[in-house]
DNA sequence: ACTTTTATGCAATAATGTTGCATGAATAAA
DNA sequence: TTTATTCATGCAACATTATTGCATAAAAGT
């Protein structure tokens, strides 16, 4: 889904075509990290914040987002793959976040490898969250 | 430092020896699952919650608490092992979060495989997150 | 016991997450 | 293309969490 139109994305998921989440869903396309609810608020004043709230909301339970877990206690958000429906998310990819710029992006093809866990544990999914210096800031 | 003294640590961590710390401190100990703030609100109501919250922070700084990334939108925390200074946290487990009953356990015995990266990455420290079922909840 | 250093509680504020409801916009139906 | 229906939006309001400043109280050093 990664790279269409989204006009058709939004239509594909039963999703009414609105000016808010073409914005979003826009920004997310041209965007190679992962965006937070604050950053599209300073990009799309003209949004009210609840209504980026729930543009948010819906499209992580459509399978257009993702919710990406960090320690930081701000929730990022990014593209889902072709792979994730309304019915769940099915992700292989890992995530890099650098601890200069806190910019968090996908590393769709790097994958995640197996994990052997004691048999009373039952996995469901795995998130990979590496933390480092991406190429742009390490010569700053 | 998992089962000291908690008078010992925080006197190894230079840090003041209070009612409040050894609390949490011992609380953390007993506790199979991170901790968020709200856990210890709670649990000792004696104690202010912003006293609770600075406590957390000095736990982390001197690397007796880490945070653990949770895509909830809540910090929770956990014990270091001998291996965190106040330089840095060097962890190599991972952590289970159960799906059901809201649970994060470090899995110590566990540990993270090595990941390649593109060169353009430097790796700084993994975290890896593994969401499913516990054996508590399996029954259920 | 006294001094110095540091932790605590309280007040206050900012940021974020969340819900209800009236209105307006988008789709479906006629 | 107009009308009816469904749904998104903005606003108000509130809950929770994160965060800082400051006066006081408690801990450690002498």
């Amino acid at each position: 889904m990664n790279h269409k139109d989204p006009i058709a994305i939004l239509r594909s998921h039963n999703l009414r075509v609105t000016d808010c989440r073409i914005a979003v869903l826009q920004h997310f396309m041209k965007t190679d990290h992962a965006l937070s609810q604050g950053d599209l608020e300073e990009n799309y004043s003209e949004f009210d914040r609840v209504t980026l709230y729930r543009t948010l909301q819906n499209f992580l339970e459509k399978g257009i987002l993702h919710r990406i877990p960090d320690d930081s206690g701000f929730a990022s958000y990014g593209l889902c793959f072709e792979t994730c429906t309304p019915d769940g998310h099915h992700h292989d990819h890992l995530h890099f976040k650098c601890s200069d710029c806190g910019h968090i992006q996908c590393l769709e093809q790097t994958h995640v490898p197996k994990i052997k866990l004691p048999k009373q544990f039952q996995v469901d999914h795995i998130d990979l969250i590496i933390e480092g210096t991406c190429s742009d800031c390490q010569h700053a």
